[in-house]
DNA sequence: GTGAAAGCGCTAACAT
DNA sequence: ATGTTAGCGCTTTCAC
């Protein structure tokens, strides 16, 4: 308790200005013009004292609270946030990162039943937000209508007039199937999460289409197999897959996580991979090259990903751009989960 | 910009009545008696006007930010976030959901060369602080001076005033040791990070050392690998130990993630995991089951830390207790990555 | 070049 | 049962 905090006024007292003297120089205001020893009385005040400012304080007065909101989607029963798939580790770490370098903190938090994500940002007075993966209409547009800064990360078509970042997840998708078709296959199923009218699956789906019947492959919904993007998912419908005589000699999975419960799922079913069914990967998360068999897949940039997200907001809140919609590349890494086929 | 934002006054002036009595309605406070007709008028009015409170200003005037820390270590070279370890993913995820059910927002902050975790603590008015499995001495010291609840998470002899909560290490080290001489593995070596004088890496090694001694096994300094726990490094270590003749018959790794990186470096150096070196890791994080071979490991109630961690804070914020050290059980889970050696 | 003072949106004594 | 009002720590306009 006891020991009062420091704050500006003491600083003031201490150095023998007013409060605005001592927050001009805090603030390194270019239109402000201090005498040097003035700087150098304050700023040795601030040692002194062990001076910190309140960013709060600062918030309120300013209306800039230098915070940045991470909205990470949530698990379909529970209500905590989705860090099991570590593709969300890896964009936070990057983002905080970046955001921080920029001198901006970043809030987590999962939305409640009874209050959106928009509220959040409002309470804690949010610069700006970061949404990742997620796709609440409603939301989205509170946040425009406020005015909050807000860029999509893999979200398509939701607004427009929002910046935006994703990854060519069509060209993914194809990019994964072709490679497929190209190794002989010729029945391939598709193992994704819910199809949302938007989201990144769907595009990864067109792309798997597309190649298909570019290649003029049937296109049959039988073999495309919509669960959560989740391990447990994957397992489940590998252990279905095995047990099963429809069964397509090649999945795409579109991500990483749900290509390895997949292949445990099927080897627990008596599968081999690549031998008996090969799979193909989307993410290229670090441990990908290090399963069993190594999977192959659709490697994207997290991390630039993540950083560019950060710019953009960071960018639109100090008004130096806005309405980007950046597009990264992928690529596919090919190592040995899957087969060649030979034709007879 | 324009619209501007719906505050308390507001609200006021719609209901007729004063900001206090808003106030006292929207913290529900027991102390205060209100008229049920005022309530319901006042919060008719917040519906109407979609009014929802400034928490900073909040902070300000109450002292309290709502606000929960969460420090992660960061990686040795870069100054990110150590998110690519799984483990902090998912000790994020409960401990978010943990906090923001009791009204508690978490904010994410690494550390700058010249900014320490205290000053992030003060500037941001933060309630409470949880530190996972790092030691900086001197911050601690700070934190506790300035009275800042804080959790001490995998940090062992810090301070024991503090409130902690840690695994049994030490048990843990020693279990994945006994169960490997009593597969018949006489040369064990360690794979490890940086071993801090009260982390979590030492309490293993002093596990892994009483197996050893316990059963009059040489407990030689040779055998222990100590880097960084990273995918990284096991990788490194793996290719080394293959390329070694000196090598132990088993290796404990103090860490899922260093040992997925070792059997992978084992592995690329042509050795066969179990059948020419035994493997155990520490977590059992939700991929150990999956790797090939399925990796034996320790198994650490991650999900458990976190909660406890945020109860904990939480419980010293709100001054319902403080103090306690909490230490979790671990237990043995055998899978497939350590081979029965038979002693001739 | 520096300072006085009016807020920012809220809480909490203290009145009534 | 409700209102008045003085801050909380900072920024910013306007004086000087």
């Amino acid at each position: 308790m006891a020991k009062k905090r420091i704050n500006m006024k003491d600083i003031a007292k201490e150095a023998g200005v007013s409060t605005a003297t001592v927050s001009y120089i805090i603030n390194k205001r270019s239109d402000q013009v201090i005498a040097p020893q003035t700087i150098k009385k304050v700023e040795e005040a601030i040692k002194r004292l062990g001076y910190v400012p309140n960013l709060g304080a600062r918030a309120l007065a300013s209306k800039h609270s230098r915070l940045l909101g991470l909205l990470i989607p949530q698990t379909e029963k529970e209500t905590k946030l989705m860090f099991s798939n570590s593709f969300y580790g890896s964009f936070l770490s990057s983002f905080e990162y970046e955001a921080r370098k920029k001198g901006y903190n970043i809030l987590i938090s999962g939305t409640d039943v009874d209050e959106s994500y928009v509220d959040v940002a409002r309470k804690r007075s949010l610069d700006g937000i970061v949404i990742v993966g997620v796709e609440i209409e409603s939301d989205i547009k509170d946040l425009k209508q406020i005015g909050i800064p807000t860029v999509l990360v893999d979200s398509y078509g939701m607004d427009k007039e929002l910046s935006s970042v994703t990854i060519d997840d069509e060209n993914g998708g194809f990019l994964a199937t072709e490679y497929l078709i190209g190794m002989g296959h010729r029945t391939i199923g598709l193992a994704t999460g819910f199809l949302t009218k938007e989201g990144v699956n769907t595009e990864r789906l067109k792309g798997y289409e597309k190649a298909l019947t570019g290649h003029g492959l049937p296109c049959v919904g039988q073999y495309v197999y919509s669960g959560t993007i989740s391990y447990e998912y994957g397992l489940e419908l590998g252990l279905q897959l095995a047990a099963s005589s429809e069964r397509p000699s090649a999945i795409f999975a579109t991500a990483d996580i749900l290509a390895f419960g997949l292949i445990k799922g099927l080897k627990r079913g008596g599968l081999k991979v690549p031998e008996d069914i090969s799979v193909v990967g989307f993410d290229d998360g670090f441990l990908a090259g290090n399963m069993e068999p190594a999977l192959t897949t659709v490697r994207q940039d997290v991390d630039g990903k993540a950083r560019i997200a950060a710019q953009l907001v960071i960018d639109e809140i100090e008004e130096k751009e806005n309405g980007s919609n950046i597009v990264l590349p992928v690529s596919l890494v090919e190592r040995e989960s899957v087969r060649k086929l030979v034709l007879h």
